[in-house]
DNA sequence: TACCAAACGTA
DNA sequence: GTACGTTTGGTAG
């Protein structure tokens, strides 16, 4: 019969492996807490568990308290750095988390885990068994044995060693006995044991196959032929037999082998999971909960077959309260993509899939009535408002639907939104992270039936059967979500900003969506083949003074030719980089050649040539995406293309907006922006008499008036100089940045850089106080807010690294403000457009770049727009000072601001 | 084909 | 110093 065996593992060595195993992927908790030891040891045990299925396990842990070996030698490890705070965080967990695994945890006071271990093997070795100390520790090889083993787990892709009396004979030529004699004898820096000086591997194996111990050496001393050795073993015969009582395991630790306590049982599944749930171990947590399949087969997902079967789904959806749907289509372009069918559902586990566009692979279905249309029968339950409707993404649903004729209504929950709002900085809120880290639900993904790449299918060659418990999933999960997701808002206190802005600007952002932008492209294209030519004869130019042909893009390339062939200066290693170049360009004509081909070729590629490519050939115009759940500060972006950011600061690139007109006669473009709406947020966040003073007056230049009060002059003498250093510093205290920046920015030295900010700080002592207040905040709640209730998380506030710590300081510092605009503007938006949409107007909302709204609009509505667009921006979001906006009317967007 | 860094456009 | 998106070249798979 096989021997039992027993598994004893050193826990703090794994702790130590497992915290800098993860060190760098910096994984925390939600609220910052850091856990990468936490999942890193667990992942270990488990696979050691599942791996080698031990008959007995018992995992020992160092104690805090100073050791026996402390005591004869004070200097013992003293050269180890303090265990890292973050891994001391997480040692309870590391405790409770063996515990759970139903592993015994022994922390003997005054002992290492080393002499824990030992004696527990020495013990087990009686009861005939088969031990394996789990450990990389050399000083254990002392215990191996013939059944004793030492077992190092790999690490990354080195595989696992199993260690017994072969592997140390073929490493050291020792036997276990004389480990410690072999350890004392060379020293262990490590551990900061002395060891003999001269005295390394080599000779220390060689002197112990001689003479058996330590002490037989030196017995012995007179009968070593080399005379140096000799020498050196004098010398440090004092330190040697120190080090050995250091390297010496103590196996007579008062510590009882309970084999009963350590026979190995199944994992407490409800205990690990409560822990998994508390350090948000999503994946984790899904592998101990419910088997996946017993869930799926739990689903009851149905595909409408048949006129019947609609039907009863209408009559049945017609009662529901809270309706999930999702569309299955051809376009990831809602302004494109075609319905193959929509999943709809109002109860946890259940979905019915209606199949829309009866093609070859599923027409059979419905060959009694080919023509039928679905989407008819359904169109009265979506357009019904009290029926209340939730899913993932619905702005890309409703702008679908509505081209299909359908307009939803009773829009009540996006659990996109929602996640978005619960935490801003993810990066990622795609339904199937949401399952797994709401529900600890493993959906089927998509891959699984469309596949992807290159070879990728389209959504309406799925047959039937596949699609059917995809969309239904998708739907389902998504009702799911809605009920967990409500909470949690309410919890963090985003109700508010939830249901009154993020919800109500959907159909905003589907409005502007819809209208698009109309551009015009014969303008453009003629541009292009101008910028063409200039492009070409610069590109010609910086060959012949660099003497060669290259791709200029490539800043690698360019590299080549600046730094080895003209062997200019080095700046920043190798970088080419803006800075840099404008620093070269009095010792050759190619960097600023460079540099004026990058920002032609910049314009060219990402505007002029790309816009056109981008116009709809049903519209006629360009529909931009704009999202709402990217910008961890509330932001909008845009993107295919991005309208965020069309030229303006260069006369050439302001150029194309002169493209950017009303596609009709009788029209004109009108601009309406927020006049410096940061600062003044900054004004009444901060509540800065002199700040708020510059803006109670009506016709201020902010800019002018810090420069005034900072440099102690009238406002009339202020110079452009004072007035653009005043500016920088108005926008850079707003960022956080500090006087680096400051004299970097302005080209002034850092001691007046200093001075500059002191002075401004005295100025506005208000804002000093801010961001010491927001700073607080930040660091006792672990989040800002804005001042409608967005919230962001300041991960890392806490944190030892200084850099991490400043850089969330100064996000901290920027959220209120960025935020608070983001809130504002959108408040506007909702508002803006419900007046659009309820009275009759033919003006659309097309843009919003941060801080301004663009309109396309009828020339006799111009007035009474832009009184209304006035009034409604200013009063968005009420500050304790004066909101102003600022209104250009043009022909185009380049003149309208 | 997928992803990254560098560069550069905006508020 | 905050917040983004796109293009390009280069590399890793």
């Amino acid at each position: 019969m096989a021997k039992d065996n027993l598994y004893i593992i050193d826990g703090s060595a794994l702790a130590y492996r497992s915290y800098f195993g993860m060190v760098k992927a910096g994984l925390t908790r939600s609220d910052g807490f850091p856990t990468g030891a936490c999942y890193a040891f667990t992942n270990s045990m488990l696979n050691l568990v599942e791996n080698h299925e031990p008959d007995h396990i018992v995992m020992v842990f160092d104690a805090s308290e100073k050791t026996f070996r402390h005591e004869i030698f004070p200097d013992y490890k003293a050269t180890r750095e303090a265990m890292p705070d973050d891994l001391v965080r997480q040692l309870p967990y590391l405790h409770d988390l063996t515990r759970a695994l139903n592993i015994e945890v022994i922390i003997e006071p005054g002992f290492e885990a080393d002499d824990i271990l030992g004696t527990l093997a020495q013990k087990a070795k009686k009861k005939n068994m088969e031990i394996f100390m789990v450990t990389g520790d050399k000083d254990l090889m002392q215990i191996l044995d013939e059944d004793v083993y030492m077992y190092k787990p790999g690490r990354g892709r080195r595989e696992d060693e199993i260690i017994t009396t072969k592997e140390l004979k073929e490493k050291w030529n020792i036997k276990p006995q004389q480990v410690a004699d072999f350890l004392a004898l060379m020293g262990d820096s490590s551990d900061n044991i002395p060891g003999v000086k001269g005295i390394g591997e080599k000779r220390a194996s060689r002197l112990l196959n001689n003479f058996e111990s330590i002490e037989e050496i030196y017995k012995n001393l007179d009968k070593i032929d080399s005379k140096r050795i000799r020498n050196y073993l004098k010398k440090g015969e004092e330190e040697a037999k120190f080090s050995k009582k250091l390297t010496t395991i103590d196996t007579d630790v008062a510590v009882k082998l309970d084999l009963n306590k350590f026979k190995h049982n199944k994992f407490d599944k409800d205990k690990l999971i409560a822990i998994f749930k508390e350090l948000e171990f999503h994946s984790l947590i899904q592998r101990f909960q419910d088997d996946q399949e017993n869930i799926r087969k739990k689903k009851n997902y149905q595909a409408v077959k048949s006129e019947k079967e609609l039907d009863e789904i209408v009559d049945k959806y017609a009662n529901s309260e809270l309706l999930s749907f999702d569309l299955e289509t051809t376009s990831i372009d809602p302004m494109k993509a075609e319905i193959v069918g929509i999943a709809l559902s109002d109860e946890k586990h259940t979905g019915v899939y209606v199949p829309v566009d009866i093609s070859e692979k599923q027409k059979t279905l419905f060959a009694d009535k080919p023509q039928l249309s679905t989407l008819e029968q359904l169109k009265p339950i979506l357009e019904n408002q009290k029926i209340k409707k939730c899913g993932q993404n619905l702005k890309y649903d409703m702008l679908i639907l509505r081209r299909y004729g359908i307009e939803v209504q009773g829009l009540y929950f996006d659990t996109i939104v929602a996640a978005f709002l619960l935490q801003p900085d993810d990066r990622k809120f795609n339904l199937g992270r949401l399952s797994q880290k709401y529900l600890y639900y493993q959906m089927q993904p998509i891959e699984e039936l469309i596949g992807k790449g290159k070879n990728q299918k389209s959504m309406a060659d799925v047959p039937l059967e596949e699609i059917t418990f995809y969309a239904c999933e998708d739907a389902d999960v998504a009702f799911q979500l809605t009920t967990i997701l409500k909470e949690k808002l309410t919890e963090k206190n985003l109700d508010e900003i939830y249901y009154d802005i993020e919800i109500p600007l959907i159909p905003v952002l589907m409005d502007m969506e819809e209208n698009g932008v109309y551009v015009e492209i014969p303008y453009l294209q003629k541009m292009s083949d101008e910028i063409a030519k200039k492009i070409d004869s610069i590109s010609e130019k910086i060959y012949d003074e660099a003497g060669i042909e290259f791709n200029v893009n490539s800043p690698k390339q360019l590299s080549e030719v600046l730094f080895d062939r003209l062997e200019l200066p080095q700046i920043r290693k190798r970088s080419t980089a803006e800075k840099v170049l404008k620093k070269l360009e009095d010792k050759s004509p190619i960097p600023s050649l460079v540099l004026e081909y990058r920002k032609l070729s910049k314009l060219k590629s990402t505007y002029l040539d790309a816009l056109p490519e981008l116009v709809n050939k049903r519209t006629g115009r360009i529909h931009s995406s704009f999202n709402q759940t990217i910008a961890s500060t509330g932001r909008l972006t845009s993107s295919s293309p991005n309208f965020q950011n069309i030229p303006i600061r260069t006369e050439i690139g302001k150029k194309i907006r002169k493209a950017f007109k009303p596609a009709k006669e009788g029209y004109k473009i009108i601009s309406a922006d927020y006049s410096q709406i940061e600062l003044r947020i900054m004004a009444h966040l901060s509540q800065d008499p002199n700040l708020v003073d510059a803006f109670e007056s009506d016709d201020v230049d902010i800019h002018s008036r810090t420069a005034a009060l900072v440099n102690g002059v009238d406002e009339a003498d202020v110079t452009p100089k004072m007035r653009r250093a005043a500016k920088v510093v108005n926008y850079g205290i707003m960022y956080g940045a500090g006087a680096y920046r400051l004299s970097n920015e302005l080209n002034i030295s850092m001691q007046k850089a200093r001075e500059l900010k002191d002075k401004y700080f005295e100025t506005y002592p208000g804002i000093n106080q801010y961001i010491l207040n927001t700073l607080e905040k930040a660091r006792e709640n672990g989040f800002v807010t804005t001042l409608a209730g967005r919230i962001r998380y300041t991960h890392g506030i806490n944190s030892d690294n200084k850099n991490k710590k400043r850089a969330a300081e100064r996000t901290a510092i920027n959220l209120p403000i960025q935020g608070t605009a983001a809130d504002m503007i959108k408040i506007a938006m909702i508002n803006i457009n419900n007046r659009l949409n309820n009275g009759d107007w033919q003006t659309m909302m097309i843009l919003q770049v941060h801080d301004e709204l663009i309109f396309e609009v009828p020339n006799q509505e111009v007035d009474q727009l832009v009184a209304m667009v006035r009034k409604e921006m200013e009063a968005a979001l009420p500050l304790d000072i004066p909101v102003k906006v600022d209104i250009g009317i043009g022909k185009s967007w380049y003149e309208a601001h």
